[in-house]
DNA sequence: TGCATAAGCGGAACGGTATTCCGTTTGTAC
DNA sequence: GTACAAACGGAATACCGTTCCGCTTATGCA
């Protein structure tokens, strides 16, 4: 009889369920510094667990990389309301923004993997999609309604426009796509509080 | 009797000269069925060689891949001129066009490797632009100077064009792409004969 | 034609990877 | 404390790219 608040997904015991959130940190380190085709073993060894663990929790290769993005993509949505309560309307879609170039930047690993043509990544588009587009069309609204930026502004266009100032030239610093997205805010706030 | 007409690059002999082009002919069709991640051990028994034979012509993986896209490239370079001699140069253009969507469609397995970023497959996108462009150009000038089709259009757009035609819906009709670009050459009849 | 020779060949062997299997350990319910 | 199933670790298995080397054979020459 086991209270029925918790989710029939959570791993029965407390080890197992410990030794998930060690796969998926390892995970997230070892493809940052190697690459996604970085060896299980690796992981595994980074993680403190043996290769059999890894695969009980994730039985294809493609599985563990699924759960590092999805976590990855998570984190990022989650982090529109953190800064959406602690800071003004703008500058929340300010930091969020920059936030979410850092995800991209991260996600560049994984991009060559999603676009391999493996089934196991098709959902992970309409995912990613699903879940940042309503977090910046809310930190997008509130901007809005408080006079701070212009309206008339999609929340997808600007989600892409992000994405593209992540594609820096050749040898550009390593703080340009922060500059470029700073222009990119301020363009917004100027105009603020008329309507279309 | 031509003896000197063949260039230094040919094998000596011509049992090696007969196996590189059963090879080439093998993986272009296992990587039709299987994929570019199809073992070279397959690719070696289709062509009826051994491993070793495969790696003496092409030392990496990868070089044989390359080799195949070049010969790709080249049929369907080629196709321009015999299209252009065996028909009016309206049709001709039109009939080239189908035939690079059939190319661009094989393509699609190499595309993942392409993008890969393995630096084996850099120079790759030089060669497809610098073999193919000029063919579109041909074949586009003709039609123009014949006056079956307007001025003023670009080769490279015309590709460009007809590459995103490629990109068909998820559940589109196979001949989709084809209907779609006989439209677009018929685009191009419009107005035929004026100046820009 | 027959021979010498090196170019060319086949496939076993090697190193490295993902994935499976199973004897052992350990968390948990009673 | 004990029983037992869940979970673990890592050796074993299966495959793949690439290398290596003894054997085969095309070819130039007498």
């Amino acid at each position: 009889m086991k209270s029925k608040t918790k989710p029939a997904k959570a791993p029965q015991r407390a080890d197992a369920q410990r030794n998930l959130e060690m796969l998926l940190k390892a995970a997230l380190a070892v493809f940052a510094k190697s690459g996604v085709d970085a060896p299980v073993r690796d992981i595994a060894q980074k993680a403190g667990v043996g290769v059999g663990t890894v695969y009980r929790h994730f039985p294809q290769r493609s599985d563990l990389i699924v759960a590092v993005f999805r976590q990855e993509v998570d984190a990022c949505a989650d982090a529109a309301a953190e800064l959406a309560a602690k800071y003004p309307p703008a500058e929340a879609l300010s930091r969020w923004m920059q936030r979410f170039t850092q995800f991209v930047a991260a996600k560049r690993g994984l991009a060559t993997a999603l676009h391999s043509g493996d089934p196991a990544y098709e959902p992970l588009p309409v995912y990613y999609d699903a879940k940042l587009r309503p977090a910046m069309a809310m930190l997008l609204k509130r901007a809005v309604d408080a006079g701070e930026i212009r309206e008339g502004v999609a929340p997808g266009d600007l989600l892409s426009a992000a994405v593209s100032l992540c594609r820096t030239p050749y040898d550009a610093s390593p703080d340009h796509t922060q500059r470029m997205l700073a222009l990119l805010i301020d363009g917004l706030r100027y105009g603020a509080g008329k309507p279309a």
